[in-house]
DNA sequence: ACCGTTCGTCCGAAATATCGGACATCGGTC
DNA sequence: GACCGATGTCCGATATTTCGGACGAACGGT
């Protein structure tokens, strides 16, 4: 149907191309959110599908609410300071996510890698906080992207309570693919998860990039299923003892995180 | 019925009661935002002034798009991950709020005391970054929620390059009204705000709250125009040392964050 | 100075999203 | 067990928002 690796999203219309201004809006903050950069009216409506008139409508009305800010030499537009707001309440809602702003601003602060906190959506991993080291050599943070599950550290831990080919099943298989090409193997990626559940850390180096290593913990509901991960995402020639530190450091922080204790 | 200070907003209408799906969904977010809290449907429908069937129908849109979500025992919604996400991108694409974003949580970290980032939004002073303390006895953050001027020492530093008159044209009357009742004499916020600019820094106590101190230093442009402040938020009997010494971090910081050096 | 392109606004038509009200459920109360 | 209030769904009508296309302005390259 659709096989979005990055790809845009037109509106789905199922008979006329009208639709509903709330489905266009939504397109539209989609839309920012994969470019992760201002862009130029006519170019949202262009890869959204929407009708041009109708954009600069609906951008008119999200600048005044402060949903947009109209940027550069106000050619292009980008969020505005009310989804930070919206955002931030978010955050404060949600028990685990506060417990663990404390925990990744912490320990990234005193270890002075940067760490994030992360989860599943669907059959995705994705970033939920990012606090940047003092090295501060991933700018970008990448809240909130989607990233297949085996390119990453903690995604080895958050399936950990499901049976092998259950696992497989679950993982879209060109989620196998690295960004450079290579492909995972089955068996072996099965395999880091069983010790992953073992060891109660993981570790990987150059999954998806050659020269950074990331550890992570996971956090444990009652049950001890693993409903996220803390993490650290250092470079790869980081000594085996400071790497051993930061595993104790995590692990701690995961357990402190870790519900009902 | 409901006098929440913070002042509630119905949907405009101009002369029927129908309304754009998008004007509902702001006035919808905004109620949300000034509540703070997981709110009934029906509540928000009555509030904002939206007919019941309407608002179910937005809601199940938001949700699926999870901009909302579904709450306690499914009887309520709040803001949902997406907000995080569009509000987290808003953060790293402001240049001087991705810096400010490091210098509050360092020295909230360092210092162990509730950190600020503080700027104007119309006549209002308002929370950007919110960094708690060790202490964390303020546990709610008021990020994006708008304040008088005259309520806050980073407001004192916020207009320190108006003329007297200037400023009281700008702050409404009503605004030096305090919560607890009392009113803050207009020359004697004048006379502040010069001191303030003088000293570089700002102090003030038991404004809002009976027991807390706020300690403030100005971020300033190349024209020397004060476009944010940084702040710490602290019990009012912390000793006069520890405050000269957290007076100085700020002003380290702020002057770190002004552009331009 | 002459195009070709992009930007932003405006307008009338019509497809449809919003609205009001009816209805079925569910829980708690007396 | 009958009553009351609140919740969530459904449906048809119509007021309105979306849409397409036209238009003038601004820009930049030749």
């Amino acid at each position: 149907m659709k096989s979005n690796g990055v790809a845009e999203k037109q509106v789905e219309e199922k008979s006329t191309g009208r639709a509903r201004g709330i489905d266009r809006v939504i397109a539209l903050m989609e839309h920012l959110h994969s470019r992760r950069a201002p862009t130029r009216i006519a170019d949202i409506a262009r890869d959204t599908g929407t009708p041009r008139s109708t954009m600069y409508e609906l951008v008119n009305t999200l600048v005044e609410a402060r949903w947009l800010e109209l940027r550069d030499g106000e050619g292009t537009v980008y969020f505005g300071p009310a989804m930070h707001y919206y955002g931030s309440d978010y955050l404060d809602s949600v028990d685990l996510i506060r417990k663990a702003r404390v925990e990744v601003a912490h320990i990234a602060e005193t270890v002075g890698e940067t760490a994030q906190f992360c989860t599943l959506e669907g059959d995705k991993y994705l970033v939920v906080l990012n606090e940047p080291g003092r090295r501060m050599f991933r700018i970008s943070s990448e809240i909130g992207i989607k990233v297949p599950i085996p390119w990453t550290a903690s995604g080895r831990l958050l399936v950990d309570h499901m049976a092998a080919d259950e696992i497989l099943r679950f993982i879209p298989s060109e989620d196998f693919i690295l960004p450079d090409g290579r492909r995972i193997a089955e068996d072996e990626f099965i395999e880091d998860i069983r010790r992953a559940r073992n060891q109660g850390y993981v570790r990987t180096t150059a999954l998806v990039d050659r020269f950074t290593t990331c550890l992570a913990a996971p956090v444990r509901d009652p049950a001890g299923r693993c409903i996220a991960t803390i993490c650290f995402v250092v470079p790869a020639d980081t000594t085996e003892e400071a790497q051993q530190a930061m595993i104790e450091t995590l692990k701690a922080s995961a357990e402190r995180l870790s519900p009902g204790r």
